[in-house]
DNA sequence: ATTCTATTTAGACTTTATTCTAAATAGATG
DNA sequence: CATCTATTTAGAATAAAGTCTAAATAGAAT
């Protein structure tokens, strides 16, 4: 994993609102860019920022293609965070 | 907590380096300055930006200014994070 | 009060990111 | 195979971020 990679791609705002979509499940990146007021080639390239960083999985499936989370990367950024006390679960 | 000011602060390597070099505990502007082959002005820079995410706190004491983590917004980020599934600890 | 030390601010320059339009690709359908 | 649909790539334009030098500030020391 590439730590300036990921935290780079998720410090756009367009990027962490496909996130967000994304945990209802896999979209196509027509469905994703309905979403945003941007060209589709705008949304195909926070695609594929996400993609570079590893947040995102894609699958092809007819001329669709679809994208998910790959939760396994947050963990390691939560786990890269928590060295800073983040850690504390007292409310 | 403004999420974008947060992760576009974290984006940055000079600045998540800052932030390893502060689990040490609190170091001054000049301090940490020398770690880097920047200016003081830039380094200024990379700390206002830290300050203005609330990762960092400032105190002055004679005429050094003085830079400590500000571990409840990692928590933030945290908790942000753990909505993705980042927080499946299995192996 | 003058000078010294630590840091920040202002302004210019350079680099990197984001966005668009237009063209290219790739697979599906008629 | 010609065309349609979904998406990406290329290239240009704009915007934002990072860096520098020089000047400003603010407090400490003489």
């Amino acid at each position: 994993m590439s730590f300036p990679e990921t935290f780079k791609a998720l410090a756009d705002p367009v990027r962490r609102e496909i996130l967000i979509m994304l945990k209802q499940g896999k979209m196509s990146a027509g469905e994703i860019g309905q979403a945003f007021d941007m060209t589709g080639a705008t949304i195909s390239y926070h695609l594929s920022q996400l993609k570079k960083a590893k947040l995102v999985i894609e699958s092809k499936q007819k001329n669709f293609v679809y994208y998910e989370l790959n939760a396994s990367v947050f963990e390691e950024i939560v786990l890269w965070l928590a060295q800073f006390g983040g850690n504390n679960n007292e409310k």
